[in-house]
DNA sequence: GTCCAAAGTTTTAAGCTTGAAATATTTTTC
DNA sequence: GAAAAATATTTCAAGCTTAAAACTTTGGAC
C-alpha cells in the first residue's frame, strides 16, 4: 500500500528516529544521575573529559572535547571548583590560558560514577540485540568520519 | 590486538557514538534555524506537534509527545503566542486543560520552515548511504518499541 | 452536597546553553 | 618595538530545561 519514500524522507524518518531514541535515552540517564548521584550529565560529561586526560586540559579543549559553547563550559566548570571536584590553574607558558583538572574528590567520585552510569547504559539497551548494537555502532561511526561538512 | 569486548563495553561505546552524531547534528540544525529562520529547535518542535494535529493540542499532550516537562511546554509556547504563532483556547468541557493551536500566521510560517528543515536534513546526511539510512532507521525502529521499560 | 484524591496548567528556583560583547594576553606585521 | 590581528577566557542577556510547589478544576466516595 505504501509507495516507496524518496531519498530525502527516508533521511527526514531517520532523524526523527534517532532523536527520539537520543532523547528517551538522554532523559532516563539525567533522572539517573539525578535521583542516585545528585549529578547532572553536563557535569558528568566534564568530569569523564578531564578523567580521560589526567594532565589537565584548558577551557578551549574542554569546550571543543563536549561540543559545547566556551561560556558553557566556563558555567559547568564554575559549579564544579565550587564543589571542589575541579581546579584551576594558569598556564605557565601562556597566560591567557587556563588548566583545568579533577581534584582527588573529583577522581574519586568520578569513578564511582563512572561505574554506575555504565552499568546503566548496559541495562537501559538491555533489550537491543548484540548485532544491532555493533550494526549501529559501525553505521554511527562512518557517519561521523564522513561530516567534515 | 584488540580483545574482543565485553557486551556493557559495546554498549557504552554504542551511546557515546549515537550522542555524538546527534548532538553534532542537533547543533548544526539549531544553526542553521537560528542563521536562516530566526527561530530555535524547541519552537520548531512545537509548531510541528501543532502541524501534525491541527485541531488544536492540550498542554498535557504537547509536552508528552515533544518528551519535554509541562513547565518546559509552557514557556515556549508563552514565547510562540507573543509572537502571534499560536493561540491558546479554554475547552468547553474541561476548564483545566488548554488548547493550543497554530494561528494563520504559525501555519504559514511552518510551512516555509518545515520544507527548508527538511531540505538541510537531507543535506546533512548526504554522505551516508541509503542502505546505512534505512537500516539505522529500522534498528532505531526496534530500539524505539523495546523501551517499556 | 461535601470532602478528597486526581488531573491540567502555571509558577518558581536552579541549572544548562548559546552567541555576542568585553578583557586579557600573545603573535604577527610593518 | 608599536600597532594590529589572533587567541583564550569570562561575562552577559536571552532562551531552554527540569523538578517541585502552587493553583484550579474535575470526578469520585460518602
Amino acid at each position: 500500500m505504501n509507495a516507496p519514500l524518496t531519498s530525502t524522507k527516508r533521511r527526514l524518518k531517520m532523524w526523527i528516529r534517532l532523536l527520539g531514541v537520543t532523547r528517551a535515552a538522554e532523559s532516563h540517564l539525567r533522572e539517573f544521575l539525578r535521583v542516585n548521584h545528585v549529578t547532572t550529565l553536563p557535569r558528568f560529561d566534564v568530569m569523564a573529559a578531564l578523567y580521560r586526560r589526567r594532565d589537565s586540559v584548558t577551557m578551549s579543549e574542554l569546550s571543543r572535547m563536549l561540543l559545547v559553547s566556551n561560556g558553557n563550559a566556563t558555567a559547568v566548570v564554575d559549579r564544579l571548583e565550587k564543589d571542589g571536584l575541579v581546579v584551576r590553574a594558569s598556564s605557565e607558558s601562556d597566560r591567557r590560558t587556563v588548566l583545568v583538572s579533577l581534584t582527588p574528590k573529583g577522581v574519586k567520585q568520578f569513578e564511582t560514577l563512572a561505574a554506575a552510569h555504565e552499568t546503566e547504559i548496559n541495562k537501559l539497551f538491555d533489550g537491543v540485540s548484540n548485532g544491532d548494537i555493533d550494526d549501529l555502532t559501525a553505521i554511527l561511526k562512518r557517519m561521523g568520519e564522513g561530516d567534515k561538512a
